[in-house]
DNA sequence: ACACTAACCTGCAAGC
DNA sequence: TGCTTGCAGGTTAGTG
């Protein structure tokens, strides 16, 4: 599912045609997603103008003038701009039609997603860490927050409260990049190696954002068009494959129920 | 507080 | 050709 790159590349596409549109309708085909669809949505936002879309952590949120609307994207989820009477296919669950003639449509495989209403704030948005391209995120923090911590440096930043946005992929490669194993202690990392952890990590972000995010399976951007950013890769997905600057075999195991792949020579 | 597991759900690939 | 198993971009609830 969509990381940050994935997710963002999604608000930029879909930002410009939801922007100062009003909503002509809602149609829920499949409420039972990773929470239930709010019921009464529909009546919520039918006849309201959206006025700001924005991104934090993996969340999209509409901004209406009745309250908003939270977007989670799950594992397997994706928005596209379309026609509203294309037709519907396996696993298109949600459709925003705009009064502008066009329509938002959520698809989503897995059904890990979300879309939730509230007249008021989002208790999802709750305890999250900074944005990971934010200033305030940056190698000093990380290195205060891992003080004691025994758990996996990869397991770390993936956890939200630490910081948002990291998921499987870019943590694999954020370490790779920076040299570190991913099984090695958050506790038992200098302060110097956090500094170029947290620039790579950034690095590795934009890099996939300009790219439009990374295709496995699922994702599509807002156009239905694939990200770039999977020919980038070093480590995931890669098990076993040669390195790309040693060419050793890459190794793989299992930190906190995800696979991570990374290479036993040039991580340490 | 922290570390770790199971669970949610569908599809696909690998192994037998 | 089938059937079974395990794994997949995330997050939370529950356990010690």
């Amino acid at each position: 599912m969509p990381e940050l790159p994935e997710v963002e590349t999604t608000l930029r596409g879909i930002r410009p045609f939801l922007l100062g549109e009003t909503i002509d309708d809602l149609i829920i085909r499949q409420p039972s997603l990773r929470y239930p669809v709010t019921s009464g949505i529909e009546q919520s936002v039918r006849g309201h103008a959206i006025k700001e879309v924005s991104r934090r952590a993996k969340y999209l949120q509409l901004h209406l003038d009745n309250g908003s609307m939270l977007v989670h994207l799950g594992m397997s989820g994706s928005l596209r701009i379309i026609e509203p009477n294309v037709d519907w296919k396996k696993h298109d669950h949600i459709q925003l039609k705009l009064v502008s003639g066009k329509a938002l449509r959520y698809h989503d495989p897995r059904r890990f997603g979300s879309r939730l209403w509230s007249d008021e704030a989002h208790w999802q948005l709750n305890n999250l860490g900074p944005e990971p391209l934010s200033k305030e995120f940056d190698g000093d923090y990380l290195y205060s927050l891992s003080k004691g911590r025994k758990i996996a440096v990869k397991a770390f930043v993936m956890t939200n409260s630490v910081v948002v946005g990291v998921g499987n992929i870019y943590a694999s490669e954020a370490l790779f990049s920076t040299g570190i194993r991913p099984d090695r202690a958050a506790g038992r990392i200098s302060r110097n190696r956090y500094n170029f952890l947290a620039e790579n990590i950034k690095v590795t972000l934009k890099n996939a954002i300009n790219l439009g995010g990374t295709t496995l399976r699922d994702y599509s951007n807002s156009a239905g068009d694939p990200g770039y950013f999977k020919q980038e890769l070093f480590v995931y997905g890669r098990s076993g494959l040669p390195c790309k600057t040693c060419s050793n075999a890459l190794a793989e195991s299992r930190i906190g129920q995800r696979s991570s792949v990374f290479c036993p020579k040039c991580q340490v």
